[in-house]
RNA sequence: GGCGGAGUAGCUCAGUCGGUUAGAGCAGCGGAAUCAUAAUCCGCGUGUCGGGGGUUCGAGUCCCUCCUCCGCUACCA
């Protein structure tokens, strides 16, 4: 097994089903994580639901129902999602689990030992939509005078029990860990931010809640249930096991990456490393806070009636056709815009016109004109430049680029690659040399067998059923389809060694029809 | 108010340490080809590089200033 890797997506809180921003960052986990597979390393990736707090009470009294009945409910709307997605979760993580309330009490305990909890009274304006206290100062006027909280949600001046984490005490150790790792932070935007809010001071932190019940018991203090953050963070140490001491723990901690919003890089980057360095574990690698989706550049909200159900987009463009829209057209770490048009004209123009459609015509040509045989040719210098330039792509830039994160210049240089294929085979005119030089000809078209295969490898991570159909036509073993089979220069005589012929080809890429609708409101 | 990001072709964006005529994709126009998913290939850009000023032999790139948008954050009344 190769160097292990550990990616995890937030959990996400399922007081209502997933919108698009859940399906955006699960999906951009799948790729990091199925990427780093072709990488050859020993990948998990981890998500689920974070199910606790006053919210999912008051909803499920609101249903008639138990918190943990809605709990059930509604955490299956995101196993359903991750599973129209094509997410290949290892463990999705429920916070409602027995063994998440062990490994929370766990962490505490040993925040507790470490002398960073202290118990304290708290008193202050409290929203309780928000779960949050605010200061006075920070209260606007609502409509006769009433106080509300900046999100506009009603406050109440409350007077609680609750008990307080020292992240004073860490202001110090966060910066030494911000300049130490440079990209423990990203975007480099996101760490500016923090930095510039932990250099400004820290305020101890409430950890705990006396108001409700739905939650993780504090231990020895029954009537406190744990801060949301508290509990929810330490997920990722859950599901390695921890604290046991497990094997995947051994191998998996700390976390490569954390792949969160840029709204909750803030918990991410300064709550849960003082978390971690309390109660002595090893911070994580990295905190990447992508950007929100826009729906056609404004933020989809139930006020303005414009939310999109994931799994229903999916379905009707294809889910290989909406992750490659969502990793190829938005610059990860930035907002980005979509729309049914804007997929349907990406995904035609790149993956079905200029892609599959060279996939298509190469295969056929080769079925028709060759039986489907593949056998060795000898090639010309045209033939080296366009495999030479193919292969630098798919292995060298796009495996740079998604390493870094920067998908759409990954995928940039793959598209430049395909049009060269398209050039060259323009270029070389393999349905002249049929009648002129057969023999040309079928050189032509088995550099582009190589190339093809070489380009379905690389894309493979963001459209894996397609690019998986593509690879089963070329007769590419599972085991020969990661990254590192790019650097194998026998792979070609092996599969002509195995005789299997090509059969006539199916497309993979389809073109997409824009709706009716659709295009009308356009 | 402070800090940070952004403002480049109709649209989405690239432009590394300042260095020749500022690039790509999409859209549009013209042509070629007919193997293929009516797909492909070739050619075509008079852009105040947000405004103004400055440094420099030379600035999209550095400095100052102003405008607009976004993020984080603080504060006043």
């Amino acid at each position: 097994m190769g160097e292990p890797y550990y990616i995890t997506t937030a959990i996400s809180y399922p007081n209502g089903k997933p919108h698009i921003g859940h399906a955006y960052e699960a999906i951009a986990a799948d790729v990091i994580a199925r990427f780093h597979k072709a990488m050859g390393r020993d990948v998990r990736l981890q998500t689920g639901t974070d199910e606790h707090g006053l919210k999912m009470a008051q909803k499920a009294r609101d249903l008639d129902l138990t918190p943990a009945q809605l709990s059930d409910q509604m955490s299956q709307h995101f196993i359903d999602m991750c599973a129209a997605l094509n997410v290949n979760y290892d463990v999705f993580l429920r916070t409602t689990e027995p063994r998440h309330h062990t490994a929370s009490q766990e962490i505490w305990k040993r925040m507790e030992a470490n002398g960073d909890l202290y118990l304290d009274r708290y008193e202050g304006w409290y929203s309780v939509r928000d779960e949050a206290y605010y200061d006075e100062s920070e209260l606007v006027e609502g409509e006769g005078g009433s106080k509300l909280s900046p999100q506009g949600t009603p406050v109440e001046w409350t007077v609680e029990e609750s008990w307080f984490f020292r992240l004073s005490k860490y202001q110090d150790k966060l910066l030494a860990l911000y300049t130490d790792n440079p990209d423990f932070i990203r975007p480099e935007a996101r760490r500016n931010e923090m930095i510039a809010f932990v250099s400004q001071g820290l305020r101890d932190l409430s950890v705990s809640r006396t108001s409700f019940d739905w939650g993780v018991k504090v231990p020895g203090s029954d009537n406190h249930v744990m801060y949301v953050w508290v509990d929810a963070l330490t997920n990722y140490l859950t599901g390695l096991g921890w604290p046991e001491e497990t094997d995947a723990f051994a191998k998996y901690w700390p976390a490569n990456l954390h792949l969160i919003g840029k709204d909750i890089v803030r918990f991410h980057t300064i709550y849960w490393p003082a978390f971690l360095m309390s109660a002595n574990l090893p911070v994580p690698h990295q905190v990447f806070g992508h950007g929100f989706l826009l729906n056609r550049g404004q933020k989809e909200s139930k006020s303005l009636g414009n939310v999109t159900d994931p799994i229903a987009l999916a379905e009707r463009f294809g889910v290989d056709a909406v992750r490659y829209f969502f990793m190829r057209e938005v610059a990860f770490g930035q907002d980005g815009s979509w729309s049914a048009e804007a997929i349907v004209t990406r995904c035609n123009a790149e993956l079905a016109n200029s892609y599959g459609n060279l996939v298509q015509r190469v295969l056929s040509m080769i079925f028709k004109n060759m039986d489907g045989k593949l056998d060795t040719f000898s090639s010309t210098e045209a033939d080296d430049v366009l495999t030479g330039f193919v292969r630098y792509a798919c292995s060298v830039e796009v495996t740079r680029e998604f390493a870094a994160l920067n998908f759409s210049a990954g995928i940039d240089a793959w598209m430049r690659a395909v049009f060269a294929c398209n050039a060259y085979i323009d270029e070389q005119a393999p349905w002249t040399l049929r009648k002129t030089d057969p023999e040309r000809m079928r050189a032509v078209l088995l550099t582009l067998f190589m190339a093809i295969r070489d380009l379905t490898i690389a894309i493979a991570p963001i459209v894996p059923t397609a690019a998986g159909k593509v690879l089963d036509q070329l007769g590419i073993p599972a085991g020969e389809r990661g990254y590192g089979a790019l650097h194998h220069a026998g792979w070609y005589m092996e599969r002509v060694a195995t005789g299997e012929a090509l059969a006539q080809p199916v497309g993979a890429f389809p073109r997409l029809e824009l709706p009716a609708e659709e295009s009308a409101s356009a």
